[in-house]
DNA sequence: AAAATATTCATCCATATGGTTGACTATCGG
DNA sequence: CCGATAGTCAACCATATGGATGAATATTTT
């Protein structure tokens, strides 16, 4: 189901580490696991778990060359997230517009 | 810490029922408590939780008429996942950006 | 071949989450 | 005042999450 997606990509984006994680990858381009790690104050492992959750989201892809791991953002998914909000956002506005109409025939029979 | 509002708003975004929660919110406009349980396969007490954690991130506001809890969708906050990820992207088009110039200005050094 | 480096895997722990049920509170209708 | 209705609160349970540490694996360096 491409709801799971969505709640994957959320639930990935919801935790600051996470999205700090992104921030670096995005300003700085790809980088190594341990050079990732150093930006915390937490341990090489955490911080390897936390890309494994940006990962399985489609946030970040990982290119292993020998035995050096380079994470690159990938902001594709997050354009669901997006839609999602735009969708919701259209169907507000198209009830508003229903409502819209209701008062304004309401007010022509009032004449 | 703003941060902190927006873990929440993504976190309480990345479940299913508190989505579809929304969406229902948005097209019908306010619901009570019980209007919104009655769509779930769930405990009342469970869909009231739901709200309280949406409650929490400021996307549904409660007006209380009575015993009854009117329920309203309040897609504000949701322009701080928004704002977040248009930061991201402006972020990394600045880098590729600065990429494109070296690039450039080291086959002009070639020529 | 041995040591060092880069990373994941496995386990453990405390706390958070999503769900349940039962009790409590508040309001409405007779 | 009493029963029904609308909700929340409290406690409980199973599983998920975010962190730690120690061991295992793979690769590079010496």
């Amino acid at each position: 189901m491409n709801d799971d997606d969505l709640s994957r990509i959320l639930k990935a984006a919801g935790d600051t580490t996470r999205r700090q994680i992104l921030t670096l990858l995005v300003q700085e381009g790809a980088l190594r696991v341990t050079a990732l790690a150093a930006h915390f104050d937490m341990s090489l492992n955490s911080v390897s778990k936390h890309i494994k959750v940006l990962e399985e989201a489609g946030l970040v892809t990982r290119r292993t060359l020998g035995r050096e791991h380079f994470i690159a953002a990938e902001l594709e998914p997050l354009k669901l997230t997006e839609n999602w909000f735009a969708q919701l956002k259209s169907i507000w506005e198209l009830r508003l517009a229903a409502l819209e109409n209701l008062l304004v025939s309401k007010d022509e029979r009032d004449e």
